[in-house]
DNA sequence: AGCGTTCTAGAATATTCGAAG
DNA sequence: CCTTCGAATATTCTAGAACGC
């Protein structure tokens, strides 16, 4: 209880893929990912996110290393995300992807800790009860 | 606007590694670190950067103690460059890298104040929105 | 060597998916898939191929069911392409794949028969020395 | 049972990072 | 702060699995 009052400071490593997708969708500039209205499911628009980060013309700021929004739905994968099949979303003109992860829902960045990269040694190592190193979360000493 | 006409004299710490490369790239003499052609980020030609600036037989008027080229890119990466993957500067007989850093930019010396050597404590402490503390700035206000 | 002057007669089914490929790849009208200088593999322009082919705007004369590129791509290495990265091919504008099937060969029709679905039953059966059916061979002896 | 489509995962390589000295 | 090394992460290509036809 006091920890949801007094939630302890969440600190996650700022490139990696998790930061990146929670700061993209809490960016008001941004368009091309958000919430869905019940903040428990991120919706990505193909096209924006292609033309407005994916492109290879705008090499400077650009957030991620590839071009290909398959990649992206790769990490989306690896990260434990799931597509869900929402009919109330589709639309004939864009590409509406709806992805579920239980522990990145809005306004709870403390669930962010919880996220775990979903290699085939990790997987081992959690089958197997081990802990599992997680770069994308700072040990703040 | 007025910074950028007057840039405010820059101080860093002539021995730290922003300072080193800042000279390098911006010293003629020098053909091995270059900025690309838009001077928003640099390009490194390995071959060159081995023999002139790395090899054991120059002892004397060394930059580096290394003799590694992975040494110089841990370097990079501590303070903030990330690779640009640009396929209109491969080179087949060259091997050219191509890095990024906002705060390095070709003709903004003032930048150079917001570089970080990107430890983890200081991750943290940006993270959680503090100072961080930069040994290769130094204060001559 | 008589078999190169007379080639026997081949037929694939119509509706498979080396067929749409081969009529695609051989018909002037098209500028989205074409094939490599040597005859030896196969381009997509990944653009074109959305636009012309998979867009859900042009329901009508739309060879395929899909509106993704990604399925696209699946049927490509379902049916034995593999990727191959040509650099002289790169085009910072355009998204251009490379793909080669060894029986997959501009003037070599007669090839296509040889072309197999490699799914996990048909490669445990070819792995044990048995027969694969495949469906888009029709048999006209 | 084979084929097409979709979603997810395995595997390989390239890049970045943590930790120790 | 610099250097080194091993490990985690990002990216790419290919494949497994499930489902409908």
């Amino acid at each position: 209880l006091e920890a949801a009052v007094n939630p302890p400071a969440v600190h996650i490593n700022y490139n990696n893929f998790p930061a990146k997708l929670w700061r993209l969708i809490n960016n008001p500039q941004n368009d091309s990912v958000f919430w869905s209205p019940d903040g428990e499911s991120v919706i990505v628009d193909q096209q924006r996110f292609e033309d407005e980060l994916l492109s290879p013309l705008k090499q400077d700021a650009k957030l991620f290393k590839t071009t290909n929004f398959t990649s992206f739905i790769r990490q989306l994968n690896l990260y434990g995300f799931r597509k869900v099949c929402d009919r109330s979303f589709k639309d004939r003109r864009r590409n509406l992807h709806h992805f579920h992860n239980p522990v990145f829902r809005q306004g709870r960045p403390e669930l962010l800790v919880h996220m775990k990269r979903l290699t085939i040694s990790n997987k081992a190592k959690m089958e197997a009860g081990e802990q599992v190193t997680c770069r994308h979360i700072l040990k703040v000493t």
